[in-house]
DNA sequence: AATCCACGCAACCGCTTTTCC
DNA sequence: GGGAAAAGCGGTTGCGTGGAT
């Protein structure tokens, strides 16, 4: 059956999302829900298609899912559940709390799939190179174009937040109740470490927001304390959201989801 | 120090499925 | 029941990063 195109692709912007766009787009599911993607970020006043905003949503901006790296255990139940299902991404990923789909057909691709099947290494590059030898000849076919591209760095500007970017909120706390702590970490950095208007911050400093927004955050309020072990080591516990999560279990707001603000907590 | 190469991951594309009217 | 729109899904690509040369 023939379909309109998901969106208005005249004006639309595309790739990597600003720190800007992310905040745009949590405040308004925040206090709107997403309710139509396709009407969506006309509403919010996001010059992106509903599909990307779902996308940008889903596989990031979501109160719960879980970054960092896969356990040992996760790996074993993707191997096992991809021996059951196949490349059923979605099914795998709704035994996986915490984890998207998009997350788990990338480390089946790039980690187990390789484990399984050895010849997978040694595949890998080849396509590699194949992949390589394409952009070069593009390279060489649109050199002026070439120029005229958009800064690379505008990458840079999605903020990636590897294993400490959000904290891990269960399900049940859902997005109704997302109001600041996983955006507070960086799609609201511009409160603790970055304006968020300000999109020309490197990703070395974007990891150094990572690492330190949770002590800036605890640091809004001199009246909070934090644990021993945190004063102690903030390198290591920043790398472990499982303390956070506790953090935020033991805090005295939690009943009231949209207390979630760390600066908002206070330790027994 | 510069360049090359492979990796990891976010995001896009196009197709399928589901829902709504 | 049928068509259109919306949502979901899986494959693929683009690009930054870091290690190797």
């Amino acid at each position: 059956m023939g379909r309109a195109p998901c969106c208005d692709k005249v004006g639309l912007k595309k790739g990597a999302w600003s720190a800007e766009e992310d905040k745009i787009l949590v405040d308004y599911i925040q206090q709107h829900g997403h309710g139509n993607w396709r009407v969506m970020p006309k509403r919010a006043g996001l010059l992106r298609c509903g599909k990307s905003c779902r996308l940008r949503w889903t596989n990031y901006l979501r109160p719960d899912i879980k970054r960092g790296n896969f356990t040992k255990e996760e790996e074993d139940t993707i191997i096992s559940l991809h021996g059951e299902l196949g490349n059923k991404w979605s099914a795998i990923a709704g035994s996986l709390p915490g984890r998207t789909d998009n997350e788990i057909k990338n480390v089946w691709h790039t980690h187990l799939k390789k484990r399984m099947d050895p010849k997978e290494a040694t595949r890998a590059p080849k396509r590699e190179r194949k992949r390589k030898k394409k952009r070069d000849a593009k390279d060489k076919l649109e050199p002026e174009q070439e120029n005229q591209k958009p800064n690379a760095d505008a990458a840079h500007h999605s903020p990636r937040c590897d294993d400490s970017g959000f904290v891990e909120v269960s399900l049940e706390q859902s997005y109704s109740g997302f109001s600041s702590a996983a955006t507070d970490s960086s799609v609201m950095s511009g409160d603790a470490t970055v304006d968020a208007k300000d999109e020309s911050f490197t990703s070395k400093e974007l990891k150094e927001i990572d690492e330190s927004f949770w002590l800036d955050a605890f640091a809004v309020d001199g009246s909070l304390q934090l644990p021993p072990a945190a004063v102690a080591d903030s390198a290591a516990f920043s790398d472990d959201m499982e303390f956070w999560l506790k953090v935020f279990m033991e805090a005295d707001h939690l009943e009231d989801p949209s207390q979630m603000n760390p600066a908002n907590v206070h330790l027994n």
